[in-house]
DNA sequence: AATGAATGAGGCTTCATTCAT
DNA sequence: GATGAATGAAGCCTCATTCAT
C-alpha cells in the first residue's frame, strides 16, 4: 500500500523509510507542515541525516506523505467497490469511510505552500485519476440503481468528501458525532427524490482538475 | 465593525493600522499564517517597526485578523434575520453568504497554533458566542415555521458553514459553482420532510464549545 | 552644582532637562547603561522626542550623567578640605562619602563603550583635573601633618577611592558594614606607620591619565 | 577544572565548545557583556549556530563563563593554601593573584542583568561555596599564626578580593604597579597589629551570600 | 549506511533616531 | 516646544541542509 517501492531497499532502511514516514505524518497532523525535520527525524528515532537521504527535503517528504494518503483512499474506494452488494452502499461506505482518512488526509493540506508541492506532484495526480475512476463508476452505478439523485457527478461526491476530511471546529469527544450527522445531512441531499435540482452543471472528475 | 475601537488613535495611526490588518488578511488567506511580517509590513506600506507598534507580536496580529472576521460574520448573521422576511430565508441566506466570507475567515485557520491562539482570544470567544446567539434564533424560527427538519440544532448549522468556509479544491474558476452546489445539497439535505433521522442527539451551541 | 549651565533655558525648559537627567541616572543604575532610551524619557515623563531635544543622543546622555556625577566629587572634594581642621580628616572624610557617591558615579561606567565615552569628553576630564588638584593638596597637607604614609600620592588616593565606588558583591543590608569595614582597612594601610614601603612609585594625578 | 564535562562530546565539538568559551571570555572582558554573539562566534571560528547548538542563549554562555572563572579561582585558592608555608603567605599569594583572574572575572559583571543571572547559577553557586570554605579555611591559619588581625573574617577578604577584581582606571602600563601598591595598602591594612578595630562586626562568607 | 555536528540564511523583534502632527 | 508615531538597521535565534566522523 506504499506509494513509492523505489527500488528494493534493504530491510532495515525500508524500515526506517517507513518509521520517518509514519512520524512525518503524525506530526504533521499534529504540528502542521513546518515542524523542524529534526522533531520528525527524532520521534522516527533516526537521525536527520538519515532522513535526508531517504527524502532529500522537506518537499519530498511530504509528497511521500501525500502519495501515501490517497494511496489509502484509492485502496478505500476500491474496497468499497469490489465488497458492497450495491453502489449506492458503496458510495455511503466510501463517504462513512472518509473520516477515518481525514487523520490521515487533510494533515499535508494545511499550509498553501504544501498544498501546491502535492499538486505538483505527478505521482500524487496519478492517485487521484485512479480515485476519480473508481468514484465515476460508482456514481453512474448508484444513479442507474436510483438511488443517488441524477443531477450529481463524481466532482460533486469528491467535493463532500474533501469537505469531511475538514477538521471540524468541535472538542474531540463531539467530533465523532458531528461527522456522523454531517454525513447524514449530506447523503439525505444526495439521495434520488424530487426536491430542487441543483444549479449548475454535473460536476465531473475533469472539473476539479487543476490548472 | 472593527473589533477594537483602540482607544482614540491619532488619524494617521488609525490609518495605518487598518491597512496592516488588511494587508495581514490578505496575505494570510494567499500564503497562510507564517507569511514574514515585513512582508505583510510591505504590503501594508509601513514599516516592520511600525506593525510592531500596533501588533506586539504575530499572535497579536492573528487574534485581530479573528476578530475582525467573527465580527464580520456577526454582522452578516444579524443582517440576515433582520432583512428575510422568513428564518428559513435567513438561514439560506446565511449560507450562501459563507461563501463569501471563506476568503476572510478561514485565513487564520490554516496552522494548529494559529488555531490555538484564536481559540484561547476571550474576545473571538466573545464574538462567537454571539453569532451562535443569532444563530439559534434563526434555526428555531426555521423549524417552528416548517421549513428546517427538526432534527437539527445550531450547532449542526454551525458545522456546516465551517464547511463552506473551508477552501474547495477545484480551479477558480470552479469554485463557485462547486459551492453553489455543495449548499444546494445542504440545504436538500436540511429540508424537513421524511428522511432518515440524523444520528446522535442535536447539536447545540454549547456542543461545540471548545474544552 | 549641575555640570551643564547651557545658555539660560526657560523655567520648564530646565525642568525637563533635570528630570531626565535624574530619570537617567536613576535607571543606568538600576538596568545599566543600555536602557531604552523611551523608557528613561517615561521616567522622566517626558516624550522621546523632549529627551532628544535635550541630549541629540545616548552618548550626550551619558556624559551629561557623567559630568553631573563628577561635579559632585568635586564639590565634596572641596567641602571637606574647606570645612575639616586637618588634612587627614578632609581625607577620612574624603573617603567615607565616596560610599555616598558611589550610587552615583559608577553608574555610567558599566559598559566599556559607555566609559570610552565618559573619558573622552572634555567636560568630564576638567572635572576630573580639578578633583586631582583638590586631592593633591589634602594629600600633601596630610603627609605634612605626618598622619599619612609619605610613599602614597593623590593617585594611590584615587585608586582607593575608585575601588570604593565599586559595588560590593553582598546583600543591600550588609553592603553598609562592608564598605565601613573596608574603608577602616584602607585608612589602616594608609596611616603613617614604620611598615613595609610600598611597591613602585608614588602615584601622581598624572599617573591616571589615560593615553 | 572546566565546569562543565557535559558528558562525553565528539572530539571536535569539545575543541568547538573550549573555543567558544575562549572567545566569550575574551570579549566580555573587553566589550562587555553584550557583545553580538555572532562576533564571539567569528572570534571563536565557528558559525552562530554551532554556538547555539553548545549554549542554547546567551544567558547559558555567561553562566558557562562565570562557572569556569570561579573554578579557576577554587584552583587558585586550593593551590595557594596547598603549597605556601604559611596560611599568611597562601593569603598573600591569594590576593596577589586576584590581579592576574581580574581579566577572567570581571567580564561577566559588568550588567546588572548579567550579574543577576549568574548568581541565581546553582553551579556557580555551589563554586562560590567551596572558594569561601578554603578562604575560612586560610583565614583561620593566618589569625592562629598571627599575622593577620584577629577582627577580619573570611567575608572580609572576600570583599578585597573583589574590589581588587575591579579594573581600575589607568593606563594600561601602569595598571600593574597601581594594583600592586594597593595590594601592598591592604595588607598593611590586614596585619596584626594595634591599630583602630575595624567597625562592625567579622564578615563571614555567610554575610556575603544573597538574599 | 547512520549519526549528529556545523553552517548560515532568514525570520522575528527591539530600539535609536527622525519626523509629522 | 512637546509628543509619540514611523522607520529600518541590527541583534537574536531557529532550522533546513550539508558534511565530517
Amino acid at each position: 500500500m506504499t506509494a513509492d517501492p523505489d527500488v528494493r531497499l534493504r530491510a532495515d532502511a525500508r524500515r526506517n523509510r517507513d518509521q520517518i514516514l509514519a512520524a512525518a505524518k503524525a506530526m504533521f497532523a499534529e504540528e502542521g507542515p513546518d515542524v523542524p525535520m529534526e522533531e520528525i527525524a527524532r520521534r522516527a528515532g533516526v537521525g536527520v541525516g538519515t532522513l535526508y537521504r531517504r527524502f532529500p527535503d522537506r518537499d519530498a517528504l511530504i509528497k511521500a506523505v501525500a502519495q501515501d494518503n490517497f494511496a489509502q483512499v484509492l485502496a478505500e474506494a476500491e474496497a468499497a467497490e469490489g465488497e458492497e452488494p450495491t453502489a449506492w452502499e458503496a458510495l455511503v461506505r466510501l463517504l462513512s469511510r472518509s473520516r477515518a482518512l481525514r487523520l490521515s488526509v487533510h494533515l499535508a493540506l494545511l499550509s498553501p505552500q504544501a498544498w501546491a508541492t502535492i499538486r505538483e506532484d505527478p505521482q500524487t495526480q496519478h492517485f487521484r485519476d485512479e480515485i476519480m475512476d473508481v468514484l465515476d463508476r460508482i456514481v453512474a452505478g448508484a444513479q442507474r440503481e436510483g438511488q443517488l439523485r441524477s443531477d450529481v457527478g463524481a466532482g460533486d461526491v469528491a467535493v463532500l468528501v474533501s469537505l469531511l476530511l475538514k477538521r471540524v471546529p468541535a472538542p474531540k469527544d463531539t467530533a465523532d458525532v458531528v461527522t456522523d450527522r454531517v454525513l447524514a445531512l449530506m447523503l439525505d441531499g444526495l439521495r434520488a427524490r424530487p426536491g430542487s435540482p441543483l444549479p449548475g452543471r454535473v460536476l465531473t472528475a475533469a472539473d476539479l482538475r487543476d490548472r
